[in-house]
RNA sequence: GCCCGGGUGACAGAGCGGCUAAUGUGACCGACUGCAGAUCGGUUUCAAGGGGGUUCGACUCCCUCCCCGGGCACCA
């Protein structure tokens, strides 16, 4: 099957092709650490991951960098309003960003890139840029990037120059010749932090860093840049043109893929709406795999309402199949050799592996492919009703399995609870079923009741008592 | 004003030029059950923003209007 991806830059679903043999090279916009990581970061690196997870299943060897921007003008504020080193609000905001990360099981990164380790890349870059005629040095000592000498300046977004004008909410920089040019330098202001360069003291511009990284890393052009799509305009716009005039190479990026944005109660979420969600808060609320759920229950490109209602419907929806793989384990462990579900269970499986792909291959639509994950277990729920032996049970984990190695939700077997717990649970649970059947229900209902109050649940089904973690 | 997206059941949210328009949640009824939960079966009446057009046939393609979200030269 072909891979098809909605590329920006085409406004089309395309087939995907790596430039070079299998070989895949992928960049995602990443974080500037100043503040803490909110949902929206969530949704935009889960998604990502997926794709980065999804690539390697396709047998594609993918090497995903993501720029770190440790220098800009917001870590600049927070040390003036704190008092603090920039490297120490880096690094606090940077650990933050990991634990939120590893929570959401998000480890498909090869190499974040600090762009202050780029300082010779960038500054080499800017030489190029002003070299070829594309950029100039302004009085204070910063340098800009001249929009007027690149004619592809738009392409992405479908901009024109001349009709950005009247909407303009930013009054332009006096330094710059034309209100559309970006800075590749600025020139240190007394008490920020500085690299020396031909032009004096000072850092980078915002957009320079990530094709400076790009291009060290994977040359003048490679196979995906993502991001969520507001960064389409400008700065996605930036990076081509620095990069297309800088190499001559065309096009810089084969596919943009760009990621919807998550909203809060229908509204952008912001720290002055007061709706501002981060990420090490919601996961007080939500369990990460709930989230991560949650994120990958809608189409990457489509925007999410962050709702309590949202959150707990995908919860519930989260835990059928949770759940529904945690039957197949216990009709795997009980070991029947076959039942009168088995047939059923199988071409369920097949089913499954089918659709699971197919919408995956379709844009990556997770949506879809959660929808033939609840085929299946809705139809293993009947199987197992039936009765299902081990290879049926086993066969259709498998099938879970492979689809988890994508999304990466599923609680995973064996290990997070442990063979000790279980070996303890399956013993209290015999000595509950003892009890029921003397009828004495005063002691299985205590039973039941005190393993709930400490998150384990007991369910009498037809084939014995099951349980499972809250 | 300009550039992108989008508008589908009670709610969330997919696909598709023709099939009963997925899937999930919620609600209701039933089965199972010592009780509870989970699960299964059923129900939730004509679910496509308005208007044109193309077509034998449009939710799907085109135009237009309305509404919602994002971006528009700092920054997320």
């Amino acid at each position: 099957m072909v891979l098809r991806i909605y590329n920006t830059l085409t406004r089309r679903k395309e087939d995907f092709v790596p430039l070079h043999g299998n070989r895949v090279s992928m960049f995602v916009c990443g974080i500037t650490p100043q503040d803490s990581a909110h949902v929206g970061h969530a949704k935009t690196y889960v998604a990502f991951d997926v794709v980065a997870r999804y690539l390697r299943h396709k047998g594609y060897a993918v090497f995903y960098l993501q720029n770190v921007t440790d220098m800009e003008d917001r870590i600049i504020e927070k040390m003036e309003k704190t008092g603090r080193d920039w490297k120490d609000i880096v690094s606090q905001y940077w650990a933050e960003f990991q634990e939120g990360m590893a929570a959401l099981r998000c480890d498909s990164v090869n190499l974040y890139a600090r762009a202050t380790d780029y300082i010779p890349e960038i500054v080499a870059q800017i030489r190029g840029l002003l070299a070829k005629g594309y950029a100039y040095v302004a009085p204070d000592g910063s340098v800009y990037y001249d929009t007027t000498k690149y004619t592809d300046w738009g392409k992405l977004s479908g901009q024109k120059i001349e009709k950005l004008l009247p909407g303009a909410r930013v009054t332009p920089d006096p330094n710059k010749r034309t209100p559309a040019d970006f800075a590749l330098w600025k020139a240190q202001k007394p008490g920020e932090p500085a690299w020396d360069s031909p032009w004096g003291k000072g850092r980078p511009g915002w957009h320079i860093e990530d094709t400076a990284i790009s291009i060290h890393h994977f040359g003048p052009q490679y196979d995906l840049h993502g991001s969520a799509v507001e960064h389409v305009f400008p700065h996605h716009e930036a990076e081509i043109a620095q990069a297309e005039a800088f190499t001559g190479v065309t096009p810089f990026v084969k596919v943009w893929m760009h990621t919807g944005m998550l909203m809060v109660g229908g509204e952008e979420m912001h720290k002055s709406l007061g709706n501002f969600w981060a990420l090490k808060d919601a996961l007080k609320v939500a369990a990460p795999e709930e989230l991560r759920f949650f994120l990958l229950n809608a189409h990457y490109r489509s925007p999410i309402d962050y709702t309590a209602s949202g959150l707990d419907e995908a919860r519930a929806a989260y835990r059928r199949l949770r759940d529904g793989v945690e039957s197949l384990r216990a009709a795997a462990r009980a070991g029947k050799e076959s039942g009168p579900g088995d047939a059923g269970l199988r071409k369920a499986t097949d089913d499954a592996n089918r659709d699971f792909f197919a919408a995956m291959d379709d844009d990556m639509n997770t949506r879809e492919a959660i929808a033939g994950m609840f085929a299946l277990v809705a139809a293993a729920n009947r199987a197992l009703d039936a009765g299902v032996g081990r290879g049926a049970a086993e066969h259709a984990l498998v099938a879970l399995g492979t689809f988890d190695e994508i999304l990466a939700f599923l609680p995973r077997g064996g290990g997070e609870t442990g063979r000790l717990l279980t070996g303890l649970l399956d013993f209290i649970v015999q000595l509950r079923e003892d009890a029921r059947k003397r009828k004495d229900f005063a002691v299985s209902d205590a039973i039941r009741t005190n393993l709930s109050a400490i998150g384990v649940v007991l369910e009498d089904t037809k084939d014995g008592v099951r349980w499972k973690r809250r």
